[in-house]
Formats: structure tokens, C-alpha cells, sequence
DNA sequence: CACACTTTGAGAACGCGTGCACAAGCTCGG
DNA sequence: CCGAGCTTGTGCACGCGTTCTCAAAGTGTG
């Protein structure tokens, strides 16, 4: 038993915690043996005192006057996040996109092990993206159980979006990470989140529209 | 003067009207003259309400007992978001994703024109992606400023992120996607919005783990 | 024209997240 | 051992966004 049970974590700390622990990661190399919540703050590009609320849901992991011993709370955030384990990854979808993914550094770093990669395309299947096979969405169930897969990363058109969703969940998988412009649902107990690049870039436009005829606030980042 | 000035429109809101106007340009082609609430809110993945106050900021577009006119709800949202405008984009930093971002399709046909490719890496300046060649960075101020670029991508590793976001704002760039996982700030007027792949997964991750080990709901997505 | 039915638009209540402000608790110097 | 100086942890107030609810306003039928 944990103490991850102990409170609820609002869903807006969980998705900082991953900035807090790339900025500790930071430090961490750097030999400080304790922060304080305004530097790590600074680090993580939020202000203190979301710092040490967040952080207060984990626990009491500070010492007043002091701050947080470094060390300890990357180990107790990374615990928290779930990346002390090893996360096999499955992307679906081998396009530009796929690809890009599947070569992509970020992800062995922090225990998220791409090793299955999956497209319908049949000129695809069996072709090596790095040192792994495509192999055919035709034995997407077979392979997905057999790599004890629970994260899949959706990168196909949006018109293959639902059914892949729903074959990666009935193969088991209960995360997905959804890159398909297209809305798509899953079952009660599984979790997607969605990157729609187009939408972002239409959020921006329209922020900038804005600015140029009005002269309206920009919407986040302020100067650090 | 456009009505866009007319309200303050929610963030929320604003992150919306991207849903709701693939919606409608899939429900167009089906040559569909009106649409509720109800069926627009099934479409774009949200519930009744969520549109109709959603769209009420946008100005009183619908009728009662009717329902929208989806050609001119089209045109509004579509004004709204600045997608009647073509928009030139430039993208800096070549990589596995940068590649990937230059070659995808989703972009150009909401008005997003990807015209310029940057690169610090000798060896890839003057390398054709599609039919672009990159550029050197050293020529960014020049090449962004020719092309009147006002939204940039950011697609560098995470160590050279600030750097450039900064020369694009030099340059006159005022609205950026930052896809480099380090936090980055830039000056007030300018807006800059964050996807990192690596946080997303480290979300997911959170979620797994406490529905493996105690059975808390998942944050995001229910059945629709 | 009246009435039943549909659907929008908005007022109001609620809940979540943010940020302020400060007491509690720790360290260190004398 | 005491007091000055930090820094955490949290109670509280506020604001934004969501959802409920229902009056207002349209259509269509007999």
C-alpha cells in the first residue's frame, strides 16, 4: 500500500508534476542537495505557491525553512507518476507522424519503451523503423498481449480512429494517447488524452486575429 | 469591425471552436442545412450545453425550435478562428517531429501554409523536406521576416527552445507552438502554446498505475 | 388561431483551481 | 536557550467554467 491512495490529486497538479520532475531532473544533475519551492517554481515555469500545493497533495515532503530535499521528492513524484516502472508502448498508425514518434528520444527516458509498431498499410508491414518491424493491424489483439501492452498511441487517419481505439481496447490497453484529428471515445476505466495539432494551431490563429484587429491579451505564457 | 470584438470569449470556449468546426465541415459535405445543439454537441465529443453557451459568446447564430444554419455557423466559427485567412508558418528545428510536422497534411487545409523550414545543423541547410529547403538558422530574422510569418513551430531540442522563441519574437512572430519539452517564456503580446509528448505520456502513466492499484476513475473521455 | 412540440439562450448554482496571506515549524548565530 | 530569518503548509476568498433549468421563441397541425 502506498500512500498514492491516500488523497485525490487534482487532475490540474497531476499533469504539472511531469514539469516538476523534468526540472528536478535538471537539478538533480547539478548536485543541490535541496530546493525551495519559488526556485522550483522558476524551473517549472508556474508560481510558488501552485508549487507547494501540488506538491502538498503528495505529502509532506518539504522542510520549513529548508525546502525539498531533492533527491527524496523526485524519487516520491516519479513513484507518484508511475515511472519507476517500465511502460511497454504500442503506436498505431506508422505515417509521418508514427514514425516521428517511434524514433523519438524523449520516450525511453522516462520508462516508456516503444516496442510495437502497427499499420494497416500492407507495403508497411514487416518494414524496420528503427530497430523494431511494423507489424500488420491484422494481429494487432495477438501482438498488443503479447507485450503486455497498456499504453497505445493512436497515430492513424481519423477515420481509422474509433476502431483502432476499440480494438486497442478490447486487446487490453486502458491508455491511450490520441494524435487523430477525430473525436473518439472509450469505455469507463480507460483513459485518452488528445494532441490535435491543427486545433492548436487554430487556438493560436485565433489569439493572433485578435491582437492584430482589437488588441486583446495574449491567452497563456506570460514574461518569466 | 467585426462582431469578434463584440465579447470576451472564454478560453474554454475559443479551445472548442476548433471541434465544432471539423464537425461541421464533416457534416457540410453531407449537405445537411441545419443542425441542433444536441447532434452538434455528439459530434464534436461535449455535451448540448457546453454548445449552445459556447456559441451564444459567438453572437444568438441559431433559432429556436430549429436548430443552427450549418453553412453559416461555418462561416462565423470559421471568421472567428481566422481560417478565411491564410496564415504562413515556419518551422524550426528539422528533427524526427519537425520532419513529420512539415510533411503533414492537416495543416494547409485549414490555411496553415508551411512555407519556411529552419535548421541550425549544416549538414541538413539546403536539404529539401517536400518541396522546401531548409534554411540556416543564421538566416531566421531575414527568412521570417520575407515571408511574414507571425506563427512559428517550435520543434528543437529542448536546449536551444529559448533561444529561438526569442529570435521569433525578434523577428515579429507572435504566436508559437512549442513542441520542445523545456519551459520557455515569452514577452507579453505574444502567445505560445505547449505540447509535450513525454508529459502526456507521464500523465497517462499516473492514471494507470492508480487503476491498477486501487481503482480511481479515469480523468478524461467517458462513453459517448 | 390555438396548442403541442422543439430548440435556443441565458440566469443561477455549483465545483474546481488559483493565489493570497499567514501561522507553524525549522535552522542558525550568538 | 533565545530570537531572527526562512520556507513550508494550508485556510480562505475569488474567479472561471460547467451544468441545470426554464422562459422565450420558433415550427407545424388541425
Amino acid at each position: 500500500m502506498t500512500n498514492s491512495s491516500r488523497r485525490r490529486i487534482p487532475e490540474a497538479t497531476v499533469a504539472r508534476l511531469p514539469l516538476y520532475y523534468r526540472a528536478l531532473m535538471e537539478t538533480g544533475e547539478r548536485q543541490v542537495a535541496t530546493i525551495s519551492s519559488e526556485r522550483l517554481a522558476e524551473l517549472a515555469g508556474v508560481n510558488a505557491a501552485k508549487v507547494r500545493k501540488d506538491l502538498s497533495y503528495l505529502g509532506s515532503y518539504g522542510t520549513r525553512g529548508v525546502g525539498y530535499d531533492v533527491e527524496y521528492l523526485l524519487h516520491e513524484i516519479s513513484r507518484e507518476l508511475g515511472l519507476t516502472r517500465d511502460w511497454p508502448v504500442a503506436i498505431v498508425g506508422i505515417g509521418n507522424l508514427g514514425r516521428a514518434l517511434a524514433n523519438y528520444r524523449g520516450f525511453g527516458a522516462r520508462g516508456f519503451r516503444v516496442e510495437v509498431l502497427i499499420d494497416a498499410d500492407p507495403a508497411l508491414v514487416g518494414k524496420r523503423i528503427g530497430d523494431l518491424a511494423v507489424v500488420s493491424v491484422d494481429d494487432l489483439d495477438r501482438v498488443v498481449r503479447e507485450h503486455n501492452i497498456a499504453i497505445g498511441i493512436l497515430a492513424t487517419p481519423a477515420a481509422a480512429a474509433q476502431e483502432v481505439a476499440d480494438r486497442l481496447v478490447a486487446a487490453g490497453v486502458t491508455s491511450i494517447l490520441n494524435f487523430a484529428p477525430a473525436v473518439c471515445s472509450v469505455p469507463e476505466g480507460v483513459s485518452m488524452r488528445k494532441v490535435d495539432l491543427a486545433i492548436e494551431l487554430q487556438i493560436l490563429s485565433f489569439y493572433q486575429l485578435r491582437r492584430g484587429s482589437g488588441g486583446a491579451a495574449s491567452p497563456r505564457e506570460r514574461t518569466g
